[in-house]
DNA sequence: TGTACATCAGTGAACGCGCGTTCACTGATGTAC
DNA sequence: TGTACATCAGTGAACGCGCGTTCACTGATGTAC
């Protein structure tokens, strides 16, 4: 095919983040080859270069497209609802049977923060931007000097919970898992201080 | 070089599930090649097939080597010491800095439920079996009814939160979400019921 | 407005590379007598 | 105990494959006049 028009590329451009930024959710950002994100996109392989340097580059701005996405929305349903009743829907939808069985488009840091681990480098400072960030507006949903760490807490049985509850190939299973970590979230909420 | 006594190749075959299960955990089952098992093993990638029909089986016997392993582990320290300092012991072990930094011996579930997660077959299973068999021994460490939640709720944190942690390059953070896990782990445990 | 030309988005073949796996081979081990 | 032979643990070259990346090419777009 020949050249295309600008206001097309730009489209193509933002079509190859959505599609990478949710199949780098679905099956992790090595097993998902820029072949699948080309063609998920309509287009063929060669072409990818035109539009990004490699493939890391490419997960960097998935990876924070995917961030923004979901945390935008929080933002925004705290300013049109107020802290508490935006985070609680934020933690209920956080811990949902939908949000197991569909990674794709859910959070990509639990998603992705265990292949980001050991990577080094700006996948793993994105999602270090991404954990950062959804702290910070978590934060907000607790009072006093210990915001910060139940906040934290709060995090870690929320990605804890849903990678548990992935892992299962029972739904009887995941249910029980996001059964149990809404126990716990409910604990944190209650806690005084 | 040639054929090895039987002996000789029993001690070659444990050493090389004990390879596998430490650089499985350190960098995850797809980004270790069958050469760095062979090579860590002392031996070149060939003599593979005469141990293990392929890498699949591999990881399989070295997910469940590491599962028993620890375990065996904390199942002989509930007998020696009794079922409430044994489980408080391996939880503030889980949640400490040694096993944020040291993947390649530490907790299975959490160095590789994510990868295992979407997988399927016998690895996905493996990975199930161990979180069975370590929800069965930390329910041992509550009461009542809801015993299985809290346990279940436990593990979520625990993962959740060394993950997270292994996720920051400022070991300042790292020790943050561990004191924030700590924080939520009591709770679990203060908690009437 | 038309025309000539440079640009460059996208194509598809080709590249080097590392991987899991296969295989012919070696020679010490294990066994049959 | 000694001898002849089958077995097989481990070697290292070779395989097919998929990957990320490169590149010559196409032809519509954008621009200069």
């Amino acid at each position: 095919m020949a050249r295309m028009s600008q206001e097309n590329k730009d489209l193509t451009h933002k079509n190859i983040i959505r599609n990478a930024a949710r199949l780098f959710r679905e099956k992790g950002i090595e097993a998902t080859s820029l072949g699948d994100v080309m063609k998920a996109s309509g287009l063929t392989h060669g072409g990818f270069y035109r539009h990004f340097p490699g493939k890391e580059a490419l997960a960097v701005v998935a990876i924070n497209s995917a961030v923004d996405e979901i945390l935008d929305d929080l933002e925004q349903d705290i300013q049109r609802r107020g802290t508490g009743p935006a985070i609680a829907a934020y933690v209920e939808n956080y811990l949902s049977f939908t949000h197991v069985t569909s990674r794709g488009v859910g959070c990509p840091l639990a998603a992705l923060i265990d292949e980001g681990a050991g990577k080094g480098g700006d996948i793993q400072t994105a999602l270090q931007n991404g954990y950062e960030r959804m702290l910070g507006l978590l934060s907000e949903g607790f009072h006093g000097q210990n915001r910060k760490h139940k906040a934290a807490g709060l995090m870690a049985v929320l990605i804890g919970t849903v990678q548990l509850a992935r892992a299962q190939s029972s739904p009887a299973k995941a249910g029980a898992l996001i059964k149990s970590g809404r126990r716990v979230v409910d604990m944190i909420f209650s806690q005084p201080e």
